[in-house]
DNA sequence: TTAGGTAGTCTCG
DNA sequence: CGAGACTACCTAA
């Protein structure tokens, strides 16, 4: 989140580099960093599966994560959370139609998409809006926006 | 293009 | 607790 934030890993990315979160052997958190920093390696196996498996989606988009994940946040969020990872791959959803599973509104689904820290491995970049590309990692234009542009294209995806 | 409506969360007090 | 102000939205006019 911050410059106090450590990183068991960061990984160099199409996207750029990655820093990694790791707590109690399950997957915390996931930041789009901005330039190469020191790499914080800790070589345990929670680590290496987690770089193995992002390494693996890099190279081949066509491939399920399998990872325990711990985020945290309401219950509310983990609902919606819990939606995208139903999204298959190739397919996007809009925020509208995971509010109407969930029996909630469209702008609360953009607000837990927002709060989501795993991107990648929970796919918020597969939720668009109905009339536009939505947002990604905070943002509704610039870097951010353009990584979740790739990540649709990676996975074969035409907005 | 805008004006409301909407649901969840956060911040004050 | 309650009011008010935020959003990665949506629909109707």
């Amino acid at each position: 989140m911050n410059a106090t934030t450590s990183y068991q890993a960061i990984i160099a990315s199409p996207i750029g580099p990655l820093g990694i979160v790791i707590e109690d052997g399950a997957l915390y958190r996931i930041n789009f960093l901005s330039d190469e920093t020191t790499l914080q390696a800790t070589d345990d196996e929670p680590t290496a599966q987690v770089v193995a498996q992002l390494q693996h989606y890099f190279k081949q988009a066509d491939w399920h994560f399998s990872l325990p994940l711990q985020p945290v946040g309401t219950a509310f969020q983990q609902k919606v959370w819990q939606q995208l990872q139903q999204i298959p791959l190739g397919e996007v959803r809009t925020y509208g139609e995971i509010a109407w599973t969930l029996g909630s509104g469209p702008r609360a689904v953009g607000n837990a998409c927002r709060n989501n820290p795993l991107p990648l491995v929970v796919p918020c970049h597969r939720v668009v809006a109905a009339n536009g590309p939505g947002g990604f990692a905070g943002q509704t234009q610039g870097r951010n926006l353009s990584i979740k542009g790739w990540l649709l294209a990676h996975e074969g995806v035409t907005l």
